[in-house]
RNA sequence: UGGGGCGUCGCCAAGCGGUAAGGCAGCGGCUUUUGAUGCCGCCAUUCGCAGGUUCGAUCCCUGCCGCCCCAG
């Protein structure tokens, strides 16, 4: 026999008929060839698409998702496959867990990562709780992870596709949440999931990746920083870390941690980076690369899907990066080797092999000459 | 209005008679499912101004302008 391209697992045994799966759809490519396999498996089969915002149609670009033509495109989607839809108006819940709460990190000179607070809230929870109320018997999402059927229970991993993976967003996914949650593309690489898109005939099967934040119109997310928030942009001090005052800036918000262009300091002997935010007196503190060396990183409110405490692990605290080693002590995750533009607000995720052992948020940071002086 | 030094890209800075290094900043692109980082490319027909010497000057001479230092 020829190789199935739809075969995919729900995970919810050998017979769907009679069972019942949502779909979270947010228009995108993924989301939807997610609810055509949901679909072909036999189960009934329920779209759910959440409005989590609109700049009218202001959002065309490429890359949005979950507003406009993207919940048109979702719908598209389910009319095609014949299956329920619905859409639900989740603008001030998106609003209040993800924009506010991102103009507010930023403008306390901290790096926010509004996908995880996405997931976390109105995805893993509002959804999760609708799928629920639904009556169904997973929550199917497009996300490249995998779910993997442990001796202890569901285990998060990796998706198989190391270039797609997207396990560094989902870190916060508490165990209860990933024993209803499904994951079917996760091991599949994505020109596969075009290809499915492409022969079921699928309106989004060309459609282009989402990228970049999906709330954040062109890439300027300082400009929506200041429409929530007026009086976010306060300039103040560019000052080197041998103290020199080197310059101005145009307000807090426009750095993060390890950054380099945009100080518009010139007259250097090397390039200057951003080391640190002072939020108190709406300092930008700069210094040379050496300087971005952090030996520790303090995590707070952490999401822990197996047992980390004093064991080797693998961290990343970005996602494009690949993971180093490093051990958690308390509180702090002590790097191996010294990690560098490690910003407050951005999450450290562990991992063992593909394996997700959960993260948490980085609170603050041990520069590495501290930690050699104590 | 005594002496000395300096004025080269937005900033720092080489060149000192043979037809403008480099760094920083900036701009563009690539990469990227957060913010960053990184990588590649671009970035002074012109050397404070005006004359002069020379085949030829940013480099030599003269004057002017502007800074800086010492002295008074």
């Amino acid at each position: 026999m020829t190789d199935d391209i739809y075969h995919s697992d729900f995970q919810l045994g050998p017979d769907l008929a009679g069972k019942r799966i949502v779909v979270a759809m947010s228009g995108g490519v993924d989301s939807s060839v997610v609810a055509a396999l949901a679909a072909r498996s036999g189960a009934e089969t329920i779209g759910v698409t959440l409005q989590l915002y609109d700049h009218g149609s202001a959002v065309k670009r490429a890359g949005a998702c979950c507003a406009g033509q993207d919940i048109r495109d979702a719908r598209a989607v389910a009319d095609k496959l014949g299956i329920a839809h619905y859409v639900f108006d989740h603008e001030s819940q998106f609003r209040e867990s993800v924009i506010d709460h991102f103009a507010d990190e930023y403008m306390a000179g901290r790096t926010p990562i509004p996908c995880v607070r996405c997931n976390m809230g109105v995805k893993f929870t509002d959804l999760f709780r609708l799928a629920r109320e639904l009556g169904a018997d997973c929550l199917a999402t497009g996300h490249y992870v995998r779910r993997v059927e442990g001796p202890a229970g569901a285990e998060l991993h990796r998706a198989a596709d190391p270039a797609r993976d997207q396990s560094y967003f989902l870190f916060a996914t508490t165990q209860h949440q990933l024993d209803y949650l499904r994951f079917p593309l996760g091991g599949m690489p994505k020109p596969h999931v075009r290809a499915i898109a492409q022969e079921m005939g699928l309106v989004v099967a060309m459609k282009p990746d989402s990228q970049d934040i999906c709330f954040v119109p062109d890439g300027d997310y300082a400009s929506v920083v200041r429409k929530i928030r007026p009086d976010a942009e306060v300039g103040g001090d560019i000052v080197h870390l041998d103290g020199r005052t080197l310059g101005q800036h145009k307000g807090l918000i426009h750095y993060t941690v390890g950054q380099r262009k945009g100080l518009e300091v010139g007259g250097q002997p090397v390039p200057l980076y951003v080391i640190r935010l002072d939020p108190a007196t709406q300092r930008v503190i700069v210094g040379p690369r050496e300087a971005l060396a952090v030996a520790a990183a303090r995590v707070i409110d952490a999401n822990w899907l197996a047992d980390i405490a004093d064991r080797p692990v693998m961290a990343k605290v970005r996602s494009m990066s690949r993971p180093v080693p490093a051990r958690m002590d308390g509180e702090w995750l002590r790097f191996d080797a010294p990690e560098y533009g490690v910003a407050p607000g951005q999450a450290a995720v562990l991992y063992d092999g593909d394996r997700v052992l959960g993260g948490g948020w980085i609170e603050e940071t041990m520069a590495v000459e501290m930690a050699t002086a104590a």
